[in-house]
RNA sequence: CGGGGAGUAGCGCAGUUUGGUAGCGCGCCUGCUUUGGGAGCAGGAUGUCGCAGGUUCAAAUCCUGUCUCCCCGACCA
């Protein structure tokens, strides 16, 4: 046990554990505390300005933060949870290289899309001209550890875990930590003999999941989601509901459902029939918007068909022309179509899927008909191939609609008889609020915004397979390990949780990941008998476990008082006027002050403490 | 990258239109008073006006270039 001597003589300090209970104190005139009055002109969201003001992080570039002491013990608290999970889990915990070789996501086939054109991997040459990333995320690096290790199913099922800095050289960063160059993550792989064995983990990881968030004092909200560039089948998000949220996510009245806007299904709107079925052209002079046709000629857009156009680029060769059809009532859904296009255009990996806009065609795009065909886009340079055509099932579904012509100020109605194309049908289209839901029609779907902290995956083979990770099975034969992978960006939820829980006067900590659990703010310094009861409150509340901070700063009163609510300290413990008859105040952050005796305190305190440490203190 | 905005003291800002040698609030330092909700008074320190060129007797201010940051779109934990 170490020994610290101050005024009052030689007090033990016991020694530093990892553990979450280790007594974690310290003083606030030795802390480095700098808050600010003003919002900093850099932040634009709540929690961001908070971080700032209340002294946690300092900017260092664009997407590049400093942790100050405050923060950091914040994210080890929240580390501290994440890793009891993991543990109950029973997930190993490692720590892998951040410099990873370009040879290796070469390997899975992601290099290219990782750092080609709008790539988000930092990468850079060594002195002998190898290349290298820095890791944004690591699914190369422990698949291939796992083909070195994993040699027979007796090794399985196997989850390795980490938490450290990830690199994405995103495109624009945002929000102090919500969306950084540099940030903390925690990801766990898993590795199974069968795809049953995964689907069995990763249903435990879900709940592992549900109590890390639970824990951390969050609302979140479990979304059906995308899998994106990472790939696999299954996956869900977990989303920290805010309105400061990036993701759209869309949930049935009755709850039962919730998808994030890219993933989401729903019951399209009856369309109106068309009436004048008559195959013609029409007359559509400057009227390029559907609300322009709709307008001119008395339709309801459920009566049209919208074309668009994109261009696809790849990783492999040429660009490639993709035409979809929606109603025209109907928005595009970016991720559904790359999707589709990655699955229907036999080619490498999509790296990108552009609007092409009026400079690349002859013909303004307002008058795209569907049958639009390949000599006109013989203007649009660098592109081979016959056209992708993909359908919406909206649109497929209307017999006689109004379409562009293919030619300039023309709409034409037609049927898709008449047009005799072949078309990839599907889903491409965005749910939208107020849609009724697939499940129960009567349900209709709301809208929430959501910050992304946790996204659990079923890879399935697709790196195994790559990497030849492989292994042998209990009837000698030999195949690929199952796989799956689960995130949570540490660092932002540890700035969602600010998002969520805020009040007008700063922070409100949830106990359990707050920087300290009480705050002993001794209103005078100067006055002999109050810094006395501080210090001994305060020795008294360290010795018992509890993460405590001295507010001995020579400051007044009100100061300490708007420091301690600006950081969100969860207690307060007031050394005050009530000195000398030792008398104190307990105060928590957000409700009104118990009176106390100095003797009472650790009575009163420890049992809530208790209580709020090991659940969401929070409503 | 496309579109919009901003770089002036540690922080937040004014000054730029109409060139004349830099100011306000907070913070910081000293002293006295005050001492339970961001104290009062008195005194003080702090700026290559983002950077580099150019125009001019004279540039924070006008011109050119450049860098950085923020906001809106595509990306994600």
């Amino acid at each position: 046990m170490l020994v610290r001597f101050d005024a009052a003589g030689p007090v033990p300090v016991p020694a530093p554990t990892l553990s979450l209970r280790s007594s974690w104190a310290m003083r606030a005139s030795t802390l480095l505390l700098v808050t600010l009055r003003d919002d900093p002109a850099e932040a634009e969201i709540t929690s961001h300005k908070l971080l700032v003001r209340a002294g946690f992080i300092r900017r260092i570039a664009a997407g590049i933060y400093a942790y100050l002491p405050l923060m950091w013990r914040v994210l080890r608290k929240v580390q501290a949870i994440v890793r009891e999970e993991m543990e109950a889990v029973d997930a190993i915990e490692t720590l892998l290289p951040q410099l990873q070789p370009a040879d290796l996501w070469q390997q899975s086939g992601r290099w290219s899309a990782y750092t080609a054109g709008e790539g988000i991997m930092f990468h850079l040459s060594d002195r002998q001209g190898r290349q290298l990333g820095l890791g944004p995320t690591h699914e190369e690096v422990i698949t291939c550890l796992a083909a070195e290790l994993i040699r027979s199913y007796r090794q399985l099922p196997v989850c390795l875990y980490q938490m450290q800095t990830k690199f994405r050289d995103e495109i624009r960063p945002r929000f102090g930590m919500m969306r950084g160059r540099e940030f903390i993550m925690k990801d766990a792989y898993s590795f199974h003999g069968d795809e049953a064995d995964l689907k069995a983990y990763y249903a435990r990881m879900d709940g592992a999941y549900r109590r890390i968030f639970r824990r951390c004092g969050l609302r979140t909200l479990a979304v059906q989601a995308d899998s994106g560039a990472i790939g696999g089948s299954a996956s869900q998000e977990f989303m920290v509901v805010a309105d400061a949220g990036e993701d759209l996510v869309l949930i049935s009245g009755d709850g039962s459902y919730a998808a994030n806007q890219e993933r989401a299904v729903s019951l399209p709107s009856q369309a109106v029939p068309l009436e004048d079925t008559k195959p013609r052209n029409v007359s559509t002079p400057g009227q390029m918007t559907i609300e322009a046709v709709c307008g001119g000629h008395g339709l309801d857009p459920t009566q049209m068909v919208k074309v668009l156009l994109h261009r696809a680029r790849f990783g492999d060769g040429p660009d490639q022309l993709v035409l979809t059809a929606l109603r025209g009532d109907q928005e595009l859904n970016d991720t559904k179509l790359g999707n589709a296009v990655t699955a229907g255009a036999g080619r490498g990996t999509l790296l990108d899927l552009a609007l092409l806009d009026g400079g690349d065609l002859a013909l303004p795009f307002g008058f795209l008909g569907p049958d639009l065909g390949d000599p006109a886009i013989a203007a649009a340079t660098g592109v081979e191939g016959p056209i992708l055509r993909f359908r919406d099932h909206t649109a497929a579904a209307l017999h006689t609609f109004v379409c562009g012509a293919n030619t300039v100020d023309t709409h034409r109605v037609c049927d898709w008889d008449t047009l005799a194309l072949t078309w990839r049908d599907g889903d491409f289209r965005n749910a939208q609020p107020g849609d009724r839901c697939r499940h129960d029609p009567t349900t209709v779907l709301e809208a929430v915004r959501g910050i992304e902290v946790g996204h659990i995956f079923q890879l399935g083979c697709k790196y195994s397979e790559a990497l030849a990770a492989r292994f042998s099975t209990a009837e000698g034969g030999e195949e690929a390990l199952w796989m799956g992978c689960y995130g949570i960006g540490i660092s932002r939820l540890a700035q969602a949780a600010i998002e969520q829980h805020h009040d007008g006067d700063g922070m409100v900590w949830p106990t359990a990941i707050a920087p300290f659990e009480v705050v002993v703010s001794v209103a005078n310094v100067q006055r002999p008998e109050q810094l006395a009861l501080g210090e001994r409150l305060y020795d008294q509340l360290r010795l018992a476990g509890v993460d405590v901070l001295l507010d001995d700063r020579p400051e007044r009163a009100g100061v300490k008082f708007k420091d301690a609510d600006l950081l969100g300290i969860p207690w307060r413990v007031v050394v005050g006027r009530g000195a000398a008859r030792e008398q104190v105040e307990l105060k928590p952050r957000t409700r009104p002050c118990l009176d106390c005796t100095a003797a009472d305190l650790l009575a009163t305190l420890l049992p809530r403490l208790e209580r709020e440490r090991q659940e969401m203190s929070l409503s």
